[in-house]
DNA sequence: GTTGTTGCAAACGTTTTGCAACGAC
DNA sequence: GTCGTTGCAAAACGTTTGCAACAAC
């Protein structure tokens, strides 16, 4: 099922409307991929429709999330990120010097939320991980840099 | 060494003063254990000095977070908590239900890092980490709330 | 006395909201 | 036509900042 059906169906069945902000909104997170924040879908969409308004874009993103349509995650900023969601969960990988994000999975989280909930006594429904390092271009460039001016 | 006699050198060590106020917040943050907010140790604060300003809260937690003497996280709202950092890295288990935190360690977190790490070439420096859910006693709360409305 | 720090008020960036006009059904 | 949705402006929220008075050194 193709997201943009998912949304028409679930808008249907709770009485809520489909509207041209709606579809556009969803079709540039899947054309996007990923990891958008609502400014930067706001700017994408004004491209498409100059009138469109940064609180439906907050509003939208809401609904979505309320749907199940999009996962809302804080990467390490001070402000929200946006992406559809997969089937797959995944976490992020974000390099601190440039900024840009990685998504991986690895069966070791699926064996630590086990092995936490075992121990505490907690049920686990999700787990939110962000690993921060420095991605191989920027050890590089910091590389370079250190020969320059010290050595 | 105590984080007391810790801030006192520090602070003496790049020209910056030890205050009344300084002092009060860090010992605050050590008698409450973890996982305040700004708004919380303002609350606290007060009673001790009601001429302090929330302002000077803000610059202090950033002072100390930049001098490592406290760790900065978001535990999934959309406000920071802060707590004194302590030796060994640890990680956060959030009850969605009754807001509670339990930290946590565990060797597979090392063992994440180096997978992930070494599969796409990043250098990891730090992990954040929160694992979602629901904790025995909501999960029983919920439970007898179920048994007395629907079956 | 010098200079880093504070309190205060005002600003900031992100997100939410009240409301009348609008548009999907 | 009904009622959910939008655009707009204004507010809310956590947080930061400019500045003059203050206090640690």
């Amino acid at each position: 099922m193709s997201p943009q059906s998912h949304l028409r169906d679930t808008l249907r069945g709770s009485g809520r409307r489909l509207t041209g902000q709606r579809r556009l909104l969803l079709e540039l997170l899947q054309q996007h991929g990923g990891h958008l924040d609502a400014r930067e879908l706001y700017r994408l969409a004004q491209e498409r429709d100059p009138r469109l308004n940064l609180s439906t874009v907050y509003r939208t993103l809401g609904l979505l999330r309320d749907l199940g349509l999009v996962d809302e995650q804080r990467l390490g900023e001070d402000h929200h990120h946006y992406e559809l969601r997969t089937s797959a969960a995944h976490y992020h990988l974000v390099c601190q010097s440039c900024g840009s994000v990685v998504e991986f999975t690895s069966p070791l989280v699926e064996q630590l939320k086990e092995a936490v909930g075992r121990e505490l006594d907690y049920t686990i429904t999700a787990a939110q991980i962000d690993l921060l390092g420095a991605c191989a271009a920027c050890r590089a460039a910091a590389g370079r840099a250190a020969e320059e001016t010290g050595d």
